[in-house]
DNA sequence: CCCTGATTCGC
DNA sequence: GCGAATCAGG
């Protein structure tokens, strides 16, 4: 694959969002990180900053504040086979198998009590539109739960940002406050979450409904 | 180990 | 010009 200018250009433009160079060799699909490197600095953009030849400390970018939701840009006429993969930084768990399905449990917010005092806020619910089913506390084994709090002490805390492929992206807390996190913790090979949320979030149906009240 | 960018050098 | 291999670092 070459780097026609439609490449380049993107390349330019992500570099100049302060997105890395593996991120970008993935958008662009067909080069790898080195490549993309090494074609910045052939185009003599490595040191954004004019004048300043010491550390990038790019670390603030990624320290940002209130995680900024990656702008849905329209993928531009990518005419070579670009996989064009939609940067969804959270999956949604594999659809479940049809016997064992599984459902995605309310995550627990924080703290040690089942009764978390959430800030006041409205809902924010489609109007006239029902909720789907969601599973209440007394639908998760009390080890489980214990297990996944215990895990949630010793988070790593990521923001958005930072979640990557293999990190638990289990949310914990209220993302509309500071106190709000993913867990991080290494995620099970395949699955979108650490061991103990795992746990938490796949429920056997014949369980849920055995200890729904 | 995960990741980052920087540099080298054969192609 | 290109980018894999390597280096240096968080």
């Amino acid at each position: 694959m070459s780097w026609t200018d439609e490449r380049v250009e993107t390349l330019k433009k992500m570099w100049a969002e302060g997105q890395s160079a593996s991120q970008i060799a993935k958008e662009l699909g067909g080069v790898t990180r080195n490549a993309v490197i090494g074609k910045v600095h052939r185009l003599g953009l490595s040191n954004r900053v004019g004048g300043n030849g010491d550390k990038p400390e790019e670390e603030a970018v990624a320290e940002a504040p209130a995680a900024r939701v990656e702008p849905v840009r329209a993928a531009a006429p990518e005419a070579p086979a670009a996989p064009a993969a939609p940067v969804q930084p959270v999956r949604a768990p594999a659809e479940p198998r049809a016997a064992e399905r599984p459902q995605p449990a309310a995550p627990v917010s924080n703290g040690g009590n089942n009764v978390t005092p959430l800030p006041l806020r409205k809902a924010i619910v489609p109007a006239g539109q029902p909720l789907p089913p969601q599973p209440s506390i007394n639908e998760i084994s009390p080890e489980t739960l214990a297990s996944a709090r215990e895990v949630e002490k010793r988070a790593r805390k990521l923001t958005l940002m930072e979640l990557t492929e293999r990190t638990c992206k289990w949310p914990v807390g209220d993302p509309a406050t500071e106190d709000f996190w993913f867990c991080g913790l290494p995620s099970q090979p395949g699955k979108p979450y650490c061991d103990a949320h795992v746990g938490v979030a796949f429920q056997p149906m014949s369980a849920r409904r055995d200890r729904r009240r």
